[in-house]
DNA sequence: CTGACGTTCAACCAAGGGGTTGACAATTGC
DNA sequence: GCAATTGTCAACCCCTTGGTTGAACGTCAG
């Protein structure tokens, strides 16, 4: 799992981590303190959700006096559309072949029902 | 990690049953046996896999025999580029705002550093 | 200087994930 | 009927993960 993929997909498997990113894309740039804040659970907690969306390329970090700013990067939410995309689109296209080559048979062979015409 | 989408991230998380999901929407349905094949890992392995990517939605199997064909399933897919597409199409529109902000300011106010006093 | 603040690091724990092997179930072919 | 084929289930192992607490670090305010 040492892929930047695996890593961006396993990073918005949590739906804490979701909310951060949703929460970064509505308000833009936060500190922990503030995106911790409505969860119940402590700082460090939030520190290693951050850890984990930074890994992943899915947001950066920087340093502001004693605060660290967190950043959403939508380059890595722009792979994994792609990705899915790509195998959403050839499924469907499979499908529509399918459907082409059904309509186009000599209206036999019922695989589980018929609609010929 | 119950809901459909952290299912959905987690199941494409892993290398193997992304190659999975690559392959049946390139070749369509196959049987766990022919899906396992490449890979140097039991077919108990590949079932696991497989019913990650089911209990997901991503995957569905039916019963043919003693074969059990799985068949790709694009509907969770477009959930998950319906999630991601709406928080980088968010970010992308904050900074779009930041910019045209910047711009209209009076050439001035340096962020970082300052000289002015 | 000192103390409060914002944040991270480290150690620990319970739970889950990916893999294994062994046993079992169901279908097919001879 | 029997054996081979196809696949799942169950138990187990090891490593990762999400959470905790306690300590430490750098920075700002008085």
């Amino acid at each position: 799992m040492t892929d930047q993929l695996s890593r961006a997909f396993a990073a918005l498997a949590d739906p804490t981590r979701r909310d951060l990113v949703a929460r970064l894309a509505a308000d833009g740039d936060a500190t922990p303190g503030e995106l911790g804040a409505p969860y119940a659970m402590s700082l460090q907690a939030v520190s290693k959700h951050l850890k984990v969306l930074e890994e992943a390329g899915l947001v950066s970090r920087s340093v502001d006096g004693r605060r660290r700013p967190v950043r959403l990067e939508a380059g890595v939410l722009d792979l994994m559309t792609a990705w899915i995309e790509r195998y959403r689109r050839e499924t469907e296209e499979r499908y529509a072949r399918l459907d082409t080559l059904l309509a186009a048979m000599p209206a036999a062979q019922p695989t589980q029902e018929e609609s010929a015409s």
